[in-house]
DNA sequence: GGCACTGTTTATAC
DNA sequence: CGTATAAACAGTGC
């Protein structure tokens, strides 16, 4: 379930562990995966997000940009340790590994001299301006919730925290974007700074098989306040959490305060 | 066994 | 052009 909040865990994580350190090789454990040669052994300068999208800066130009999509998660581990079922590709240091594990195999792994993902809004996390996203949704027509998760218009959403942000901000995810208020997008702006903020503090929500670098379980699966809680008391008033499909997500609400 | 469901994105069809 | 659906794959739960 790499978010926003699970991948910003793992760039801090992967900064801490790893700037600094010679990378000596990649290895592709999984077939599928197009194989690709590292220059050298560079050193790791920087690791850097875009969204749900991680890249490791090397000093040789070079770039390691992965996606985790579903299933895929980094661990951190001893250079000589077993590998882990569903390893798909390991990054080699000196005495440590960088495996990640991917049961569905959908994450995918590039070497590139350039990358960059523009969105409208670029860390959600960090500032979450309502000026434009309002311009835009006032011309669509797409409920907010498949509004929000579209990467090229706010960066690093996804299905869990997309259902999270608007209960905070009390919004129907199936409400239009062209009918939101100035008040609401405000709201929305308000709820996506501060859920995004405590995922990250929580280390991501382990609601599967989500681990952190270092194997840890997150803690916002502790706090999780519509998702997965279908048939349960509404946090903030009497109704009950109810869950419908929204362009084939499972989507958790109240439908008694999120208007 | 069968079917629904799961964190994401993308190609393809309309 | 925007929007909707299927597909990539493997596991889990009913
Ligand atoms: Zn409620």
């Amino acid at each position: 379930m790499p978010e926003l909040p699970e991948v910003e865990t793992l760039r801090r994580q992967l900064t801490d562990a790893v700037v600094g350190k010679t990378i000596s090789g990649v290895e592709i454990i999984d077939a599928i995966i197009p194989p690709f040669t590292v220059n050298g052994t560079p050193l790791v300068i920087e690791i850097r997000r875009w969204g749900k999208y991680l890249g490791i800066c090397l000093n040789n130009g070079q770039q390691i940009i992965i996606h985790l999509r579903m299933t895929g998660n980094l661990l951190l581990l001893p250079a000589d340790e077993t590998l882990p079922a569903h390893s798909r590709f390991v990054i080699l240091f000196n005495e440590v590994k960088v495996v990640c594990r991917d049961p569905r195999r959908f994450a995918t792994i590039d070497l590139v001299t350039s990358f960059t993902k523009n969105a409208l809004i670029e860390n959600p996390a960090v500032s979450f301006p309502t000026v434009a996203i309002a311009h835009k949704g006032a011309s669509a027509s797409s409920p907010i919730k498949q509004f929000l998760l579209r990467q090229e218009i706010v960066a690093g959403i996804g299905n869990i925290y997309a259902c999270e942000i608007l209960f905070v901000a009390r919004i129907s995810p199936f409400k239009k974007t062209s009918e939101l208020t100035r008040g609401e997008w405000l709201r929305i702006s308000k709820a996506s700074a501060k859920i995004l903020a405590i995922g990250i503090e929580s280390r991501g929500v382990s609601v599967s098989d989500w681990r952190d670098l270092f194997g840890e379980k997150g803690k916002y699966q502790e706090k999780l306040l519509v998702y997965k809680r279908k048939g349960e008391k509404c946090h903030r008033c009497s109704g009950i959490i109810e869950r419908k499909a929204l362009a084939g997500r499972g989507t958790f609400f109240c439908p008694s305060c999120q208007r």
